[in-house]
Formats: structure tokens, sequence, C-alpha cells
DNA sequence: CCCAACTCTACCGCACACGTCAGGGGCATC
DNA sequence: GATGCCCCTGACGTGTGCGGTAGAGTTGGG
């Protein structure tokens, strides 16, 4: 099968799409892309306008979503004419995906707090004079100020 | 060989350390733990005391600690007489550690404006009595706002 | 001695989005 | 038809912290 017109061999469409070979061909085994055609050598050819098909799952990417979820945008933009249900499960996907970030950054400033709180006792503990021992309980509570120690740290002094 | 005194079975030894034998024997092969000794079958038997140990990996481990970065400081603990070498090297992993979640929750603060910023396109896209097609550029810019559309919804229109 | 309950090692599986081969062909040009 | 570049499929590896299973061995009490 001879070169056809406008079709890109994965190569050239990959440079400029941006990406490489195996993220194409993994899109395609995930169904988020299809070559417009194949030689019968099995070489694929895809559409210059393909390139936007690339971009839109690149920019989904950068809110966080999933391939999967991605996915399922675009199938349900392939499949309704309807353009208001589109953009409704658009808008779905991306408040749920709001709600997504903000439970993984409450975790992440949780566990900040904490490390914030070790750190805040490991310098009080840097300019005391006490050192743990079974007399003072392993500095629980602190000799010094008198407070507990924060859970994650007091295992440190045992 | 026949029980030891103040030894514990994995078993029991876990039901204590709030654990379970997977996680025990993971965090051995980290070297993160080892048995007090063995039977000659091979079977582990744990000291008491050591529960403190394991709950200390835990304390970490909620703080985002890798297992592998927390080995590294119970290393330290032990080789080190030095108290405040070892609390030294505590800040410095927690200082690290702070800086560590910051950039993560940046990056998902990040992908959080974008989802905003999509939500609000589409938002006003569902009001909006304009369809995207090639008279309009695909809605680049909006007719109605005159903006253009966010890069990661752009996409979507064409 | 026997049996139930416990434990051992070794291994595969998961999530996720690819990276990186190996071994084999296809394509276009000279 | 030969050459050199491009491409194919299939498969394993990565990071992280375990979960779960198989098949075999150990322990301790009756």
């Amino acid at each position: 099968m001879t070169a056809q017109p406008d079709l890109l061999k994965i190569g050239d469409f990959a440079k400029l799409a941006n990406t490489n070979l195996r993220t194409l061909r993994y899109y395609e085994e995930l169904g988020l892309i299809q070559p417009a055609s194949r030689s019968q050598g099995g070489f694929r050819y895809y559409r210059q306008t393909d390139i936007h098909r690339v971009q839109m799952i690149r920019d989904l990417q950068e809110l966080g979503l999933h391939l999967d979820r991605i996915r399922e945008l675009m199938a349900v933009r392939a499949d309704v004419e309807n353009r208001d249900l589109f953009l409704e499960r658009v808008r779905e996907a991306l408040v749920e995906q709001d709600r997504l970030l903000q439970e993984k950054i409450a975790v992440l400033e949780g566990q900040r707090k904490k490390v914030a709180q070790a750190l805040h006792k490991a310098n009080e503990c840097r300019h005391c004079s006490h050192s743990p021992s079974t007399d003072n309980n392993y500095c629980e509570p602190c000799c010094t100020t008198g407070e507990r120690l924060p859970d994650h740290l007091s295992a440190l002094f045992q």
C-alpha cells in the first residue's frame, strides 16, 4: 500500500502531536484514539486533525483525570449529538475531579500538619538538656514543656 | 524449640501491634524490623517491646514518609549514640518531607485551578446560544464573552 | 502419636502510564 | 533486489505497600 494523502505514519504524527510511539499505541490500546487506517503491512496512518484529539487527552490529563475517565468522555462526545448532554457529562466529570483533588489535598495537608508538629518538637528537644530514659518515662511528657509528645515522634525516644 | 519467655509468635505480635503477618514480613524484608530470634523450624519470635518500633514505623508513615526513608532513620538511630546527630537526621528528614508535601500539594492545587477554569467555561457554554462550528472557529474565541477557551477545554469543541 | 492451629517461603497480583527491549517485518529509494 | 530507515507485536519492567494464595512444614496440647 502506498502513502495516502494527508495521512501520517506514527512517527511523524507523534512528532507533530508532541508525544511518542509508545504513548500513541497505549492510547489506542485503551480505546482513546484510532488511526484513520492501516496499511496492509499493519502500519498505522493518522489524520493530521487527530493531533487535536491527542492534545485534548493531554489537556484533560493535566487536570489529573485518569485515561479511563477521559475515554468515557471522548466516547460520549462521539456518540452524542446532543451538545448539552455532552457538556453536562463534562461538567459532572469536572465536579467529581474537583472533589477528588480536594480529598487528596486534604490528606497531604494533614500530613504536613503532623510533620510540622514533629518538627516543632524536634526543635525543642534540640535545645533541651533532658535525655529520654527510664527515669523520665522517655521524655513522656516532656520535662521542659510538660506537653505530650506527638504520636509520630514519641516512639523515636524509646 | 519450646516457647521462650516474653517472646511472641508473629500472629500474637501482629495483633498487639495492630498490624498483620504480611506487613511484618514485608517490613523485615525491607530491613525495618527483625524478630528477636527464630525457632529451629523457622518461626519468628518477637519481643513485646518491639511493638513500639512497629508503631514508630506506622507513625512515620502517617507523615507520608516512604518505608525506605524510614529505614534510613531507624538505621541512624541504631548506629548512633549521639542523640543530637539522630535528632538532626530526623529534622532533616522532616524538613525534606515538608518540602515534598508542598510540591505535591502545589501540583494538585494547579490541577484544581485548571478544573475550576474549565468548569467556569462549561457553565457559560451551557447558557450560550452559540454552537461550535467552522463559522465561528469552534467558539474560539467565545462569541459571547470574547474570551479564549481554556486550553484544556478548547479541544472538546473541535 | 496425632491433630488442629499456626507458620514458613515463594510467588503472583494490583494500580497507572508508560519505558524499553527483542525479534521480526514493511516501505520507499537506488 | 538490496539497502536503510521505519514500523509491528508482545512482553517484561518501573514504583509502592502490601493482599492473597499454594503447598509444605512446625508447634504444642491431649
